[in-house]
DNA sequence: ATAAACATACCGACCAGTCGGTATGTTTAT
DNA sequence: ATAAACATACCGACTGGTCGGTATGTTTAT
């Protein structure tokens, strides 16, 4: 491996990236800071990437593929199986990326806003729509799930963990996430199981 | 009626601030920026208000007090119906705001980080939990609603209402979000109405 | 030798907040 | 009544510092 530094350095760059971005926010996390925590010169910062926003834009890209392949992995024998286990996947989540939970609101600030990063997250974001989407239409398939509007069902779903991981981000300590994310399924598989 | 002026410029600022922040962020949106749309000095700003936060500040306080007015004002007879009117509100919240509601992303995002504007949020917001709980309380007392956890179904509403709004932020045309709150809603119900 | 990798010094733009001073009311003393 | 004294509202140039990005020089690996 012949660039194998090279390669150390970028991981350095993104690792410490995460770490400003998180703690600091995009715009208060100054491109200096994250030379200073990575233990690398601004030149070196320059010299892997074009931009900060392109450092943003990696990491980005790096979490929405982490998704993806924890969701792919994640299927199980039958829907409703796959979706508890999902739910209770959520903690570890939680747990594993405490700290990092606001840059995921970051992501979706900016990408609100920037339509560079608007394109790079909507794709992604509407393939989780899509796998969703299939997911429930094999529930009404395998006669696990009732004959509900597919996509609908999906949109309920998504909203429910993006609005479950947003309180957690918010207020952490008020209250049990992990109970409520496994209960708030239940309820949610209630209506829509058979 | 003493210095009405005042009030006006005063106004005239938070005005100004909405529109700015709203567009740009509330980093990028510089106070020069909001004097100028404001039509007012740099001075006239720093004499009505100490800080660029304490702007930012108001306009969450005022936007607070807004959500509370409308959840008080939306209480139905029964309990499913009061909930199914709130879902019917959520399109005319996104149409009058549509722009806006980035800033309530940043509202959140800043509480995230920010101790002081993170008290200032959680307490109303906590409020908003007790009132939904206490909806679902009387839910259950009057027998329209089974005999759920409170707390928890309060908190899946929640989810659910904060998940649509911001997928909403993010992708405005990637769905019908007014049908989909709709009947999200129903879903919901389905688990929790007897 | 030479090209990629890395380091340092530097540039220009920007920005929150300050400050000395002015303009517009409001109160007080005569 | 009215002028002086005071208070509030407002103005805009300026400051001190930050930050993203660049230019230029040095090291390292092949």
């Amino acid at each position: 491996m012949p660039q194998q530094r090279s390669e150390e350095t970028r991981a350095r760059i993104l690792d410490a990236a995460v770490r400003r971005f998180a703690i600091a926010g995009y715009d208060a996390a100054s491109v200096d800071d994250i030379c200073a925590e990575a233990g690398v010169s601004k030149g070196a910062f320059y010299h892997h990437y074009p931009t900060k926003q392109a450092v943003f834009l990696a990491l980005m890209q790096g979490w929405l593929g982490m998704i993806d392949m924890g969701m792919s992995a994640a299927r199980k024998d039958t829907v409703p199986e796959t979706l508890v286990y999902m739910t209770n996947l959520l903690p570890g989540v939680f747990a594993a990326a405490e700290d990092r939970l606001p840059m995921f609101l970051e992501f979706w600030l900016q990408a609100s806003r920037d339509e560079k990063i608007w394109k790079a997250v909507i794709a992604p974001y509407r393939h989780y729509q899509e796998i969703f989407t299939q997911l429930v239409e094999d529930g009404i398939a395998e006669g696990s799930l009732k004959q509900v509007d597919s996509q609908v069902a999906a949109q309920v779903i998504v909203s429910l963990a993006v609005g479950l991981v947003l309180q957690g981000v918010l207020d952490p300590h008020g209250a049990d996430w992990e109970k409520t994310a496994r209960e708030s399924m239940q309820i949610l598989m209630k209506g829509l199981a058979k």
